[in-house]
Order: structure tokens, then C-alpha cells, then sequence
DNA sequence: TATGAATGAGAATTCATTCAT
DNA sequence: AATGAATGAATTCTCATTCAT
């Protein structure tokens, strides 16, 4: 059994979501992750390297549900544009059922410094090449503009996404964000339909 | 005469952006900054209350150029979506010839801690709001989906641009940006038009 | 039979040595000389009452080796100055033997703390006894100055030997300190000769 | 006026003596030192680099006293054997008068580490050469034994004073150390003698 | 006997801000 | 207005030791 599955990981992970969201990047000391994982300080450095590897596993673990989901759903037998639907749905599911996560991802995560953010950024990568999938297929089938960049269509589908969403948490989540996705969907297709 | 208009409060603004550009947010001191405006640490204190004052003052001095011109685009007798390319395209020529400033917005002010952000937010809404003059004009005109949701066609528009300048920037623009804006244009209406 | 004779207790002092040694005496971890010794560290503490003990320990039954030789030495039928030559011949070549004993010996331990280095001269001290014996010997005898005083002697002795091997570690080792056991010999007895 | 003139350089230098003589060298906390200074914490490393820095400038700045007390006896007309005995009298003179001085570099700052220990031998060099110069003399005049082995005697010289001193801080200066001086000096010379 | 996961105290250093000059 | 020396609060990480198994 490796460290990651051992359940004081997964434990010490959440506890930093949660501290993270409720006191804001720079306020969130060791200290305070491991009293709310109900471990002393020095059990954090078990688990992890440093409190950046913390903050990186953190992204990890997380983003990869999102990774995961979003395989499921190219594998199936759809439509692009269907995949692209329920792509922006479940994306913003998973993040509206996670308030905490929502907020480490859209502000508190992007507080971080440089060297941190470029290591996110490789974890974000995978989940924007399966979303390059998406568009590639959609176009190769004539669903979507054969001629379209696909990096500018990538950077639209993520941008509107990302906007969406950090609009949402930045006004206290005080709407629906799950209901928005129809709409963003179908501004989305028509941006990219043949 | 204000402080604003005195030689050094400016001075000491492009410092700020010079210094943020190159060391980064968190390795960007104040005593950095006096030494880069030429003066001593002290005569900051005298043009901004904290250091949290200059950063947001950095911002709405910079972001006025843009309010400015997109105000100018808007005031001029031309289509929506003449407009929409217009804004693009000048707001991508403005970070295209400031390099320093478009690694301060778009990678280092982010790192920013959450009450700073939510300054910056307040700075930036006055840009969305003109941007959203542009859309109703076009939805009034039928030249634009009358039916679509004016804040996320705006999430749509800002993200897209957001995120497009934000990858040129973390590629260490190494391609034009501004020749991205036709097509970002082209994307961007074929999702919004009637 | 007592904790002493169990082949762990030997192990681990010598997994000390080595381990002092190669890593130096501030980065000789407890769970370093475990894993050197090949035991677990609670493990440690079954032989020892704590890190300071086994420090103690180590030179307590490393410094033996060279009481021992000195008793053998001062028994035999020679004259007071054939005896301090042996024992300088030998100590050197014990620590010539043993470099990294040495290193631990004339560099390493000496960075401990006030404490351990008072309970160190305590086990350093019987071995200056049997010099003290040898002089006194040298004295009786008309071999050494009657008129000298036996403890600024001794000084001069154990400082001289002393400075010679750590001037000869810290010079790496790359010459033959056997060698200049007989000139060391000759210095010292010149100082004390009648 | 470069900083090590400025009162406080050598204010902190002389605070930081007493605390490591009264606290012992791990005990030495920089806070304690800064205290003991009566400066804020942060004053020190306007002075001085980290607190290895301190450390190595007490050393320097109080080595340099020793230093230039013996290129003064050396500048002297003076034979070599008087100026050897010059030299061990004021040796013993400036640690006898300053006891934390003696404490700190007889005992406690043996205990650093490898890297600053380096540092400290290559303040000790110079030392060691200026005495070299008082035995190459003699050599030279046909004072002291034209075939011995300058390294050796010159351990045999160091080794002794410092053996010396140690013992007598070792013993809490219960006795005279002044007074040992000229016994030293004659079991030195005798050692050395043609 | 032996293990090794868990504990938690302890310290160097940075940097925004002040204020006497 | 301008200076810049001085301030001092605040936080990560290490590692000797314990104790349930």
C-alpha cells in the first residue's frame, strides 16, 4: 500500500480544501491543515514533501475526478457536440457540489506563485487535451467548423467555462450554476458550429 | 495639483509594473519598487497609503487606458460587431506593446490575496460594463441573438479573450497575439449572432 | 548477559561511527543509524537511553581500545621514553587505521554540546591518568625534567598529538601520519628531557 | 562610513559573545543576541548576512585583536625565543581578561558546524603563519633546531597553548592561567632549542 | 524483543511600515 | 518633501522520542 491510499492522504487533502476555502490561500498555515485533518504538524510531513506538495496534491487528486469523468464520457458513443454538453455539465456539477473546491480552484489555487502554478498547469494540461479530443472529433465528423483554430476554439471553451464559473464563486454562489450550462453550451456550439 | 498629477506618483507606478513583471508578485518589495522609481523607500508612503494602494492604483491607471479606448470605439458611428473587433484588436495591441504589463495582469495581480482581487474586480467592471453596451447595441440591432444571456455572452467574450492572452503570455509570446484577433473576432460572433 | 554483549549494542555503535562520519555530526539522525545498523529506531532505544548515550557510548568503547593498549604498553619493563614513543605510534595508528573514527573523534564529536563534551573528558580523562603515569615514571626515573610541571607536560603532550592528527584529518588524510609518530616523539621528549 | 564601523556592528559582535558564553552556542538564539544588543531582530541582518555571519565576524573581529597584537611582537627587535614567550603571555593575557571570549572560542564555537568551522580555520591561518614566521626565525638564528620539522613544531607550539587554555576554561579559570604562561614557554622552548 | 507511525516543540528570517532628521 | 535606519510579527519544517502492536 502506498502513501496515497494510506487514509491519513486523503484526509490531510480534504482538510487543506476546506482550510484553504474558509481562510484564503495566505492564511492557510501547516498548523491549521493538520488540526482540521486531526493530525499533529509533523504527520503532515509523512504524506507530503513540503506545504507546496500539499497544495499540488491537492489539484491533483481533484482534477483528476474531473480527468476521469470527462474519459468517461469520450469513450461513449455520442456526438461531439453531446460530449461537449455534458462535459460543461458535469463540469459544473462536480464544482457546485463542492463549494470548498470551487473556491480553492477559481481564486485561491491561482494565488499561488509561480513555480506552484506552473506545476498546475501540467495537471490542467491532460484535462485540456481531452477536451481537444472533443473538438477535434466534432470537427473530423462536420459538426463543428472544419476550418476553426483549434486552440483559440479550446481557449473559448475553457475561457467561457472558467469565466462562468469564477463569476458564479466571486458572487457568492447565490445562482444556479449547474443551470447556466445549457446556455453556455449552445453560445459554445454556435461559436464552433460548421 | 493632486498627488496623482505630481511626476512621481507616475514614476513610481511604472516601477511597480516594471519590478512585478520582473520578480514576480511575491518577490516584488516596496523598497524594490523606491529603488526602481529612484526614490527612497519612505517617499512611497507619501504618494500611496500601502502597499496593497499601489498595486490596485498600478491597475486602474493601466486598465483606463482601456476604458478609454474601448469609450472612443463605442462613441464612434460603426456596428456591434465592428466594435466587438475593434475592442479585440486594441485590447491585444495594448498588451502586445507592454509586455511587462501584460505579464502583470494576466499571470502576477492574480496572485494577488482575495480583498486586493475583489479591488481589482471593482476596477474591471467598469470595462465589462461598456462591453456590455456593445452587446445590447447588437441584440437591439439584430445583429446578435436576441434571445442569449447578456452575462454569459459577456463571460464568453471576456474569457475567451482572458484566456487567449493569457496563453500567448505563459507561451512566452512567442507568436503575434494580435494576429489572433480576426479569428477570436470570427469565433466570438459566430457564437453570438442572430 | 548484559545489553553490552548483544551483538546489536556493537552494531549500532559502529552504524554510528559510520554514519557520523559520512554525514557529519549535525545530520547524524537517530533514523540514519538505525537504517545503518539495520535495525528500526525504537529499536535504538532498547540500547540506549537516548542519542546522547550513544554518542557517549561510542567513544567510550572506542576510546577502551586505546586505554587498553596504553595499560599493555605502561606494564612492559621500557623506559619512560620508549613508552611515550609507543604510545604515540600506536594511537596514531589506531586512528590511522580507523579514518573514520578519526574523523569522528578529532571533528565530529567535538561539535556536540557543553554536556556531552564534559561526560566525553570524563572517559578522556582516564586515558590521560595512564599518561600522567609514563611521566611521572620518566620523572622518577631522571629520564624527564624533575622540575616540570606534570600537568602543563601532559598538555603539551595530548595538545601536540592532538593538534598533529586533526591537522591531518583535516588535511584529508593524504599524507602518513604513522610516520611522523618518531619526530612527534623526538619534539616532545626534548621539551621534557632532564 | 562602511558598516562594520557603525557602533552597532560591534555592539551586536559583543552581545553576541556574552550570549554564546553565558547560553552555550546552541542556546544562541538570535533573538537572544539581538536583545542582549538591544536592537530588534530585524536590526541584525541589517548588519549581518544570516547567523552564521554573526558568528564568523566574532571570530574575525576578535582573532584580528590577536593578530595584530602579534605582528607587533614580531616588528620588535627581539630574539626569536623572547618573542615566543611574548607571544604565549598575551595569548593567555586577552583570553585571562576576557572570559566569554575564552569560553567562545575554546568550547563553544567548536560546536559549529563543518562549513563554519572552515570559515573559522581560514581566520586561524594567519595566526598560524605569523607564528610560523617567529619559529622560521629562530631557525634562521640558530636559536631553535635548524632540522625540525616546522609543521610539527608548530602543532607542538599551537597544541600546547590551546590544550592549555582549554583545561583552564574546562576548570572554570580557577587558577592563574597568566601564570602558566612562562612554564610554558620554557617546556616549549626546550622542546624546540638547538 | 522489535517495530515504525505519530508526535509537537522550537527558531531563523523577511519585509511592510514608521518616524526622527 | 524626502530620506532610510530601525522595527518586530509571523510561519515552515526537523527530528528525538514514544508506544500500540
Amino acid at each position: 500500500m502506498v502513501k496515497k491510499d494510506k487514509p491519513k492522504y486523503k484526509q490531510i487533502i480534504n482538510a487543506a480544501v476546506i482550510v484553504i476555502a474558509e481562510n484564503g490561500y495566505h492564511q492557510a498555515q501547516v498548523s491549521k491543515i493538520a488540526k482540521q485533518a486531526g493530525v499533529a504538524d509533523g504527520t503532515i510531513y509523512l504524506y507530503f514533501k513540503n506545504k507546496e506538495d500539499i497544495l499540488i496534491s491537492v489539484f491533483q487528486e481533484k482534477m483528476g475526478i474531473f480527468v476521469s469523468k470527462l474519459e468517461e464520457i469520450i469513450s461513449r458513443e455520442l456526438t461531439a457536440s453531446t460530449k461537449l454538453g455534458l462535459m460543461i455539465t458535469s463540469h459544473f456539477e462536480l464544482l457546485a457540489s463542492d463549494i470548498h473546491l470551487a473556491i480553492v480552484t477559481q481564486l485561491e489555487l491561482r494565488q499561488s506563485n509561480h513555480d506552484l502554478r506552473l506545476k498546475i498547469n501540467n495537471v490542467l494540461r491532460e484535462y485540456l487535451k481531452l477536451m481537444d479530443k472533443i473538438l477535434i472529433k466534432g470537427m473530423e465528423d462536420g459538426e463543428f467548423d472544419i476550418e476553426m483554430d483549434i486552440r483559440l476554439a479550446r481557449q473559448m471553451v475553457f475561457g467561457t467555462m472558467d469565466e462562468t464559473i469564477t463569476t458564479w464563486v466571486m458572487n457568492d454562489h447565490k445562482y444556479d450554476l449547474v443551470e447556466l450550462a445549457p446556455q453556455v453550451h449552445r453560445l459554445l456550439l454556435k461559436g464552433m458550429q460548421a
